[in-house]
This record gives C-alpha cells, sequence and structure tokens, in this order.
DNA sequence: CACGCCTGTGAAACCCTTTTCAGGGCAACT
DNA sequence: AGTTGCCCTGAAAAGGGTTTCACAGGCGTG
C-alpha cells in the first residue's frame, strides 16, 4: 500500500504538497499535475484511519434503529444509505433491539470511533441518552422518533395528524367501536398515534371512558398485536374496526382476526405503516403510507450538514403521511 | 475525553504499561489495579482510531449484501450483527444493489479503512473481485452466493438439493407442467436451483426439452417475477405448478396468477425463500425454509477466526434447507 | 530603495495508541 | 562472587496522514 510519503518522493515534492493537493489547498498547477500522476500511477488512495486520527474525525456514521427485520427500517436504512454514500460517508448499521443498554454500548463505541455522527431511532423517549455524543462534539439527529434527554436536531412524521385521518376514516366508513393497538408508554410515536386516534374518536362525539376501553398497549411486535387483539376480542362487545398504530402489530392483529372468523372488512382493519407486500393480503390492506425512505434521505443530509460545520439552530423537520384506503376499511356489515 | 497519558499519570506508571494492562500484558498486580482505578476515575476508553492506526487493523468489518430490503438478508445481516457484536466488532453495512460498480466501490474502502474483514453476498459470480482485500491481507468470507475469481471461505445453503426437494414435492402432489422462475444466469445461487430443479424433473421422467419451455430467468424482484409469470400464462399450455427460486420473484409470480385467476392451489405455488408474513397470504404458502439468520452467525464466525489469525485450510460450510408444504401445493384440481 | 505583505513550500509537530528495545533488579545457578 | 536468565518497566519509535509555523521569494507601495 503506497503512503503519502511514496508519493510525495516520486512527485519530488513533500507529503504536506500532497496532502494539500488532495485536500484542496493552494499548490502551484505545474506541481498539482505532477503529484496526481504520481498518485494515479501508485494506486495511492490515502488510509482512512490515519486522517481520522488526525483530524479527530472518521468519515463513518452510525445508524441506530430499533429493530431491521421492520421494513419500515430498511427503507429508511436505504435512504439514509443512498444519501451517505453519495458524500463518501459509511453507514454503520447497529440493531438496538429497543434495548437501551444495547443502545448505549453502540454510543459508547461511536465515540470511542469518533464517528462523524450519529443518527438515532432512540428505543425510549425518556431513557435514551444522547448527551455524550453531542457532548463530545459528535453530531446527533433524532430520526422517527425523538428523545425528550437531548436537544437534536430531529427529521419525523407526522404521527398525531396521520394518525387522526385514520381513525377519522375509520368514523366516516361507519364504523362505532374503534380500537386502537399501539406501543409502550414512553415511546414517542406511539404516544402521539395514540393522541391522534384519541383526537378523531373525541371530535365524533366518542366519550373519553370508551376510547380507554378499546385501547391496548403491547410490544411492537407481531405477537404482541396478536395478543392485544385477542384481548379486545374476548371484550362483551368486542370492537368493529382496529387502528394498528405499529406495521407488525397489524401482523399480529390480523391472524387474530382470521382465527376468530372476524375478517376484514366486516371488522375494519387499518395499519399505520406499511406492510411489505400488502398487497398480496386479502381483502387489500388499508394504510397509513410513511416515507420511510425519505425520512433516512433528509436525516443523512440534516446529518451531513451539521458534519460540515452548519451552527443553525436546532431544527425539526415533519414529514407527512397519506392515508391509502383500500378495502379492508370498507365498511361494517 | 481522556487519553492513555492522562491515565498514566495519575496512576503514577507509563503509557506503555496502561497498555499492557489493558491489552493483557504482563503487570504487577499492584501497579494493574492503580492503572485499573485510575482507568475508571476518569472514564477512559480507548481511542479506537489509534489503536486501528498502530495496530494496522480496524474493529470493524464490512458486511456486502446486494439489496436490503429483502427480508433474507436483514436476516442474515441480523445474524451477523448479534455475533460480531458479542466480539465487539462493529458491521458496516453495504447495500450493493445488484451493482459490480458500487460494490467494487465498497471492497475499496474497506481496504483504505483497514477493515478487520469483509462478509460478501457478491452481486454476481463472475465479476466480483474480492483478489484486493485477499492481497492486503484482509479476511474474506463469501456468503449465500460463492463468487469464481478469488479463493476464499464460504457459507452458504444447499440450493440444489433444496431445489430437487422442492419440485420433486410439486411431482409427487400430481403437479405436471412445472415451471421454475430463477434469477439471471452468472448468480451461483440462481443456477444451484436450477440445477436441482432440473435434476428432480429429469428423475421424473420429463424431458429436457419441456423443461427448458417452462424455464424462465428474470431479474431477481418482483416484477421480474410478475413480468416472468405472465409469459408463462401466456403459453398454449400454461404451467399448472410454478417452483419460484426467489422470494420476491414469488410475490410478483402470485400477482400475476391472481390477475389471471389462477390461484393456488389450482395453480401450484412453491417459495424458495421465506416471504415476510407469509402466513397472512391466502392460501398458505409453501415455501423452502432458509436459514438466513444462521447463514449470517455462521459466515461472522468464520470471518472472526480468521481475523483471529486462523490459518485452516479454505472451508465452505453449507447449510441445509427445510421444505415446508403449505395449502399452496395441496394438488392440482 | 526599503519595507511590508502575500503566496507557496517543506520541516516538524501532532493525533493516540501499540510495540520494540534496552536496561534495571532479582533469583538461580556455576 | 560472578554469570546467566528472566521479568517488569519506561523511553522512544512507529503507524500515516494533516496542520502549524517559519521561511523564501516575488510583488506592490511609500
Amino acid at each position: 500500500m503506497a503512503t503519502i510519503s511514496d508519493v510525495a518522493r516520486a512527485a519530488g515534492v513533500s507529503p504536506a504538497t500532497v496532502s494539500r493537493v488532495l485536500n484542496g489547498g493552494r499548490v502551484t498547477p505545474e506541481r498539482a499535475r505532477r503529484v496526481r500522476e504520481a498518485a494515479a500511477a501508485l494506486g495511492f488512495s490515502p488510509n482512512r484511519v490515519a486522517r481520522s486520527l488526525r483530524t479527530r474525525r472518521s468519515s463513518a456514521i452510525a445508524l441506530l434503529v430499533p429493530d431491521i427485520a421492520n421494513p419500515f427500517f430498511t427503507a429508511l436504512a436505504r435512504g439514509v444509505e443512498d444519501t451517505a454514500q453519495r458524500t463518501g460517508l459509511s453507514v454503520v448499521l447497529c440493531n438496538t433491539d429497543e434495548d437501551v443498554a444495547k443502545e448505549r454500548r453502540y454510543l459508547q463505541v461511536a465515540v470511542a470511533e469518533h464517528m462523524a455522527g450519529v443518527l438515532v431511532a432512540a428505543a425510549s423517549r425518556t431513557r435514551t441518552d444522547l448527551t455524550e455524543p453531542a457532548a463530545r462534539g459528535i453530531p446527533v439527529v433524532a430520526v422517527d422518533r425523538r428523545p425528550r434527554t437531548a436537544e437534536v436536531d430531529a427529521v419525523t412524521v407526522d404521527n398525531r395528524h396521520g394518525a387522526q385521518e385514520a381513525t377519522a376514516h375509520l368514523v366516516a366508513r361507519g364504523y362505532r367501536r374503534i380500537a386502537c393497538l399501539t406501543g409502550p408508554a414512553g415511546v414517542s410515536t406511539a404516544e402521539d398515534r395514540l393522541a391522534g386516534h384519541r383526537a378523531a374518536l373525541l371530535e365524533a362525539g366518542v366519550r373519553e371512558e370508551h376510547v380507554r376501553t378499546y385501547t391496548r398497549r403491547a410490544v411492537p411486535r407481531v405477537e404482541g398485536g396478536y395478543a392485544a387483539m385477542r384481548e379486545l376480542l374476548a371484550l362483551d362487545e368486542p370492537p368493529d374496526a382496529v387502528f394498528a398504530a405499529h406495521n407488525l402489530m397489524t401482523v399480529g392483529a390480523l391472524r387474530a382476526l382470521r382465527e376468530a372468523g372476524a375478517e376484514p372488512p366486516g371488522c375494519g382493519v387499518l395499519s399505520f405503516g406499511d406492510i411489505p407486500f400488502a398487497s398480496l393480503v386479502h381483502p387489500s390492506l388499508s394504510t397509513v403510507r410513511l416515507p420511510a425512505y425519505e425520512l433516512g434521505e433528509a436525516a443523512a443530509a440534516l446529518l451531513q450538514e451539521r458534519i460540515a460545520g452548519s451552527d443553525m439552530p436546532l431544527r425539526t423537520l415533519v414529514l407527512r403521511t397519506t392515508l391509502e384506503p383500500r378495502d379492508s376499511t370498507a365498511g361494517p356489515g
């Protein structure tokens, strides 16, 4: 592996000059040409580790997601990756498994590796601690979920609005006992979606108590949705529609409904977030589409600005969701 | 950020001694204790960039996959990540998009970053070039797909056997005109699966020509499967079953079948590789289950051995698939 | 002509850790 | 007592870039 000194020797200049040619310093054209030729001839590419050490900044960013198996986060990761790749940043993918301890370990690594920046879909709104990297001067952007503990840039979706629109749609289609399956307390997306759902129902004249009866919190996994849906179906007056505030929970809910013989659209089902290949599900599934890829793109772009040294005031970018009504919410009976 | 010198000063020793305490050199217990206390008090964690520079080895490995949106590769990535994480390795995820040029760029980055190792699901059997990292002493393990150009360790699944079993199953269930949708020539998995399919048919007494009539190659995406299936359905004697050698292509095929009103199991459908939430598809989908997570685990473990300096002869680990017959291959008529 | 300023350049410092090397101290042996 | 050998330790080198600093030379100005 050729080093910068090899190139310098071959071009008859000092290593400092080579560095300047490569990084845009002022060098006379003639020398610059010689350096470039020598570099090409030797197949030189700078050792990024050495560069990182000296500049105290690496060309890698960390992306922390709670569940890489969820297609929402893979789409987001693609958005991040495509954007980062364009400016030569590598993306280190870290799967936190919704585990705050695991998340903390990854954040420590990011600090020890002097990573250029961190993108994080926080495992917990209250317990995720982003102060460490922020204090060390590593830019942090929260994506999808915003933790409360640190002041960072954020890119989120309008969960509340999307949920409100979703539940309003169920109301409009004539459903009366509309349930909500949402994630655990303390996760901002779960809270916001529940809030939107409640707002839509209250506006439609539903009593607060009624809302509460038909709301279930569960772990945001397929099994969580399944268990919660079964609970709801066991009520004296089971719901006639369900707003599932999480895509994987929707899958569990659908399974429970099928087992109980209460298939949509008789019992309406509306999913917040796409299910992959939802087009295969029968009847076709109404969803609130989330701009996952765009979320990743926007967050990566924002992070890059910070890495480049932007000192704009903190920003929160909120992307809109879009309701896509299909057959699973065609109406009861 | 505390450095090793700070710790040394605080403990009244030299930096060399601190390094030895942390990395398992011989140090008297008393000193070691002092060093550990000082390190803890200062919250010291070694700068991994400096360490990388000196040791010429980083603690990151690259994982190159052709399509992170495919659940097969996300499961694989999880296996890799969980295993790597256990020994303190970070995983840099690189999405090559089935593009050899993009793949080459990522390999260059891996070399320039002095990464500890590379795991690669090659974009092409013939054009993927793994000689560069191998020549630089960076261990490489091929996973899922093995390129021909370099001599590397590999972890694959028994595609041929799995495919043969799958098609034999279709034969046994009474299907007569069994089609095969597979990936492009030059991708080892596509080739092997087709070979298994053909072997099963020939064994059942089907003529080679007949096999060829009902075989289609397409890009391994949903649209590829859709287009190829439509072609097959337009034949004078359309197939009465299809073995889809790729999970995403299966989705496309199902869509085409539904449009044509030829739903399974009347027309049998067997997918090589899971479709996420296949349990939601009606009728339930017969699949050849791939051990994606285990593939990632095994590959990461193998790579770690090499990184640790193992000089065993090259190994190829082949994992078995399992046929899971369900309703979509219940039989014709 | 003298002075100051500006530009381009190379030497050397620097980033932080690991590793080599040489030496001191001590025990065991001749 | 004098070697020999071993263990532990610290000083210093090494890893490969970037950046600071000082300096040389050219140019413009008073």
